[in-house]
RNA sequence: GGAGAGGUAGCGAAGUGGUUAAACGCGGCAGACUGUAAAUCUGUUACCAACGGUUUCGGUGGUUCGAAUCCACCCCUCUCCA
């Protein structure tokens, strides 16, 4: 294998709250590096004080890139996503210095590393088609089509998943291939990069209570404002950018559907509960290192040395 | 003081003699995830040494082969009239 070939990535991951970002600056100045943020989220840049984007002191100690990439219109991918982040990681090794790649989002992650099948990016002429459709007949008649066309896929597949039912069928009507047959070909088997990866944690209550604050504060201090601007921009309140973890709760409230405290309580839960569906994304990554996250100065220090050994040893296993 | 209503698993709420360890919803926990991923979906949730066992439906006692469900007394909560 040609594997020191591959441009090699610190990968920091975990759960919202968790301390990423603060830990990666760190980590990314320590090293003289530059950081690339994975969040599927913070690539809006109309998505200001809800995404808990690096803060201006945080961008001024070491450069950030993967933030604030688009405004309204169509949504960033994965894929497109995983484009741009290779893309930088290669400018960022011209220039001779290492790359943190840090965020919560694991498809984003496991793009940039092993890519994705070779597939067509959403088609919304099918997709309004396949809705209409399945508006129709209801979502078990179009997993029974599934079934039919694709039964591998529909297999992997939960029969009320209308977002999987939808995309493996939206790949057979327009490239008249089984997107079973292209994930089996594909199989996350190469890799883009070297990575060595680490995995923040803090104890349960500790990561709730810190969304918890971190939501009372967003709340109060723009959240509500930079929502209520978006809706009157006349972005749709169940399209993307207002479909982030607390826009999609203040809208709901500024829309009359439920209370001020509702909504913001509402907004916890959620955000609580995907600290949790991240937590069992990269649970499922061997190669991840967990670090309880308050890290101690020696502990901190022990990650910088084993990082520059990773970086320099040509031939690490 | 009088008249009603009610107390069911973490919460809300069904159930009114056996097939009920107890529907359903919420919350919790766990899982899946190949171009929407801060999305979407699945499982599980009294307790245990667990394909079997133990203890549950305010409390105590009773009726019955058998009760969360029937009877008696007691405790508590709510509403209305004083």
């Amino acid at each position: 294998m040609s594997r020191e070939r591959l441009p090699k990535i610190i990968q920091i991951v975990g759960p919202t709250a968790s301390g990423k970002t603060n830990f990666s600056v760190r980590l990314a100045e320590a090293l003289g590096g530059e950081m690339i943020n994975v969040d599927s989220m913070q690539v809006y840049r109309p998505l200001a004080v809800g995404t808990d984007k690096p803060t201006a002191a945080q961008c001024a100690r070491v450069p950030i890139h993967g933030i604030d990439l688009i405004d309204f219109g169509p949504p960033m991918d994965a894929s497109e996503f995983a484009e741009y982040a290779r893309q930088k990681i290669r400018e960022i090794a011209s220039r001779g210095r290492c790359c943190i790649v840090s965020g919560g989002t694991g498809l984003y992650h496991r793009a940039l590393v092993h890519g994705l099948i070779e597939a067509p990016a959403r088609n919304d002429a099918v997709r309004a088609e396949l809705r209409a459709e399945r508006d129709r007949v209801g979502i078990p008649a179009m997993y029974a089509r599934l079934c039919d066309v694709d039964p591998v896929a529909a297999g992997r597949i939960y029969a009320q998943d209308w977002v999987r039912i939808e995309r493996a069928l939206e790949v057979y009507m327009t490239t008249g291939k089984r997107l079973s047959e292209s994930q089996d070909a594909h199989g996350f088997k190469t890799s883009f990069v070297s990575r060595l990866a680490f995995g923040c944690t803090a104890e349960r209550a500790v990561l709730y209570a810190k969304i918890e604050r971190r939501l009372d504060e967003m709340w109060h201090s723009g959240l509500i404002e930079e929502t209520q601007a978006m809706l009157d921009a006349g972005l749709d309140a169940d399209q993307l950018p207002l479909k982030a973890l607390g826009y999609r709760q203040a809208a709901m409230y500024l829309r009359g559907e439920c209370s001020d405290a509702e909504a913001l309580e509402l907004a916890k839960r959620e955000t609580r509960r995907f600290a949790k569906r991240q937590l069992t994304w990269f649970r499922a990554d061997s190669e991840i290192e967990w670090l309880k996250m308050p890290l101690s100065d020696e502990a901190f220090g022990e990650i910088c040395a084993r990082c520059s050994a990773f970086l320099t040893d040509v031939c690490e296993a």
